[in-house]
DNA sequence: ACAAAAGTGTTGTCTTTACACCCATGG
DNA sequence: CCATGGGTGTAAAGACAACACTTTTGT
């Protein structure tokens, strides 16, 4: 949706493709560095960022709709997917919006009862995802993007700070009843990586031995004879998940502390 | 909504007070002689049994249109409620019903285009209530109701055995980091009634000393100085919810087994 | 040789689980 | 007096939490 042509027909006759009320907003997380990290974009008119955003086609299974979204954002399928909650209860999900904003905004006229100015219903779904493998797409509404450290998420559009919120807290709920991680590093990954990564959605620090030892305990991941060397001192192990496990624990659920 | 003038209007022009495509499917759970029971309504032109269902008034907050509709069909207000999840899958979901499934069900004359023949994607909330206290509403298209045992629920119509069961696993993976009685229990409750709402909800055996000493221990009941005489045989102590306690657990959470 | 990061075990404490007999009451 | 359901404690096992030093490697 680049064309001018493309982003007319869009707001003129979108109501045909897509059902009006609905959207689909999605939490993208990644880790990289240590931290773990949100994407964001920043939307055309606003000056503040936001969350990205897609619609449901007509005849599209709800979580189709969802992966179609992600995977034009970010190039990426086979996401851990999930919803997480449903948004309606805000202002800003209560009301219209006016023509005027639209027109201030995008510099563009519609008619009263445009489609794009109904009130919507966000559907929040969380998405883990490897950070490096990410390619973030924009288009005619969104003239940025950028990856934001989760702890130092600025003021957003809308009631958008509260769906992170929300998905790191159901997030951090999930985290004691399965495995997760398996989106969100590669393939090898380190003792070291995987515990910093859990020590970022939980908040708080975990000890490491512990930490390992509950990990091989469960089964959910195996050491491999490589190694890295990252540079100075000594190298870490490569680990990767064991996949019966992980499936199986996904699940199952499990109950546990680390 | 019982005259045939009112069921016109809102099959007419319901699509004006009401948003489109989109529904609320309460699961509604009491607990009536140590079964965990369900609400469910004989529609009207279907055999198969249903979940209530309702529609969000255009400017209405999601979470007040959920009460309204809980307290619409079980004249109930104040009922811990909650979102699940969200159906927007199944074929049902994706697909437009047809003028001719109307006639045939209701015996109704609509058009193509009629709003109640639109694809709906269902916000499944579940509701904990005091069975005792319910007093249900028929309507037009609702023309019986009746208590089902969890366990003995029949093929139900769409995707709605699919929503009870995804209802129940949530509030078993919930039960584990909330408290839970409060609305589905009398204000005084004996160990034995509270005991057998567990395991029920569970669906396994909790032992009945272990599982009293978790409650006392964590202070979320306490013991009255009244018995209850059921009959025959030594009569039980009254137990009732600490608020402060039980507030306190459903904000912060709690990790524990029974 | 030094600085920085990775690897590795043990112990005490707390939590969980398993388990069985007596008591009270009404019929 | 008997049948039924309610009440109560202890001990063993397992899980968790706390804790620090040695190894490796690059500079």
């Amino acid at each position: 949706m680049n064309t001018e042509a493309d982003v007319n027909d869009f707001i003129q006759n979108g109501y045909q493709e897509y059902l009006t009320h609905l959207s689909i907003d999605p939490v993208i997380l990644g880790y990289h560095q240590q931290q773990l990290k949100i994407l964001l974009l920043k939307w055309k008119g606003y000056k503040d960022w936001g969350l990205p955003g897609g619609f449901i086609k007509q005849r599209e299974p709800l979580s189709k709709a969802a992966h179609r979204i992600l995977k034009e954002k970010t190039s990426l399928s086979n996401l851990f997917l999930q919803q997480f909650y449903v948004f309606g209860d805000s202002p800003y999900r209560v009301q219209e919006r006016s023509p005027q904003e639209f027109r201030d905004k995008f510099n563009l006229q519609v008619e009263d009862d445009n489609w794009l100015l109904k009130r919507t219903i966000a559907i929040g779904y969380f998405a883990l995802v490897d950070y490096s493998k990410v390619r973030v797409q924009t288009d005619f509404f969104t003239e940025d993007y950028q990856w934001w450290d989760v702890a130092a998420v600025p003021k957003l559009l809308f009631d958008h700070n509260e769906a992170i919120d929300k998905a790191l807290l159901t997030l951090r709920l999930q985290i004691y009843h399965q495995p997760i991680g398996y989106n969100l590093l590669p393939e090898k990954f380190t003792l070291p990586e995987i515990h910093s990564l859990y020590e970022s959605i939980l908040g708080k620090e975990l000890d490491q031995r512990n930490f390992a030892k509950k990990l091989i305990a469960l089964g959910l991941i195996q050491k491999l004879e490589e190694r890295r060397s990252i540079g100075a001192h000594r190298s870490p192990y490569l680990y990767q998940f064991v996949k019966e496990k992980y499936e199986q624990a996904l699940q199952e659920g499990i109950v546990h502390t680390y």
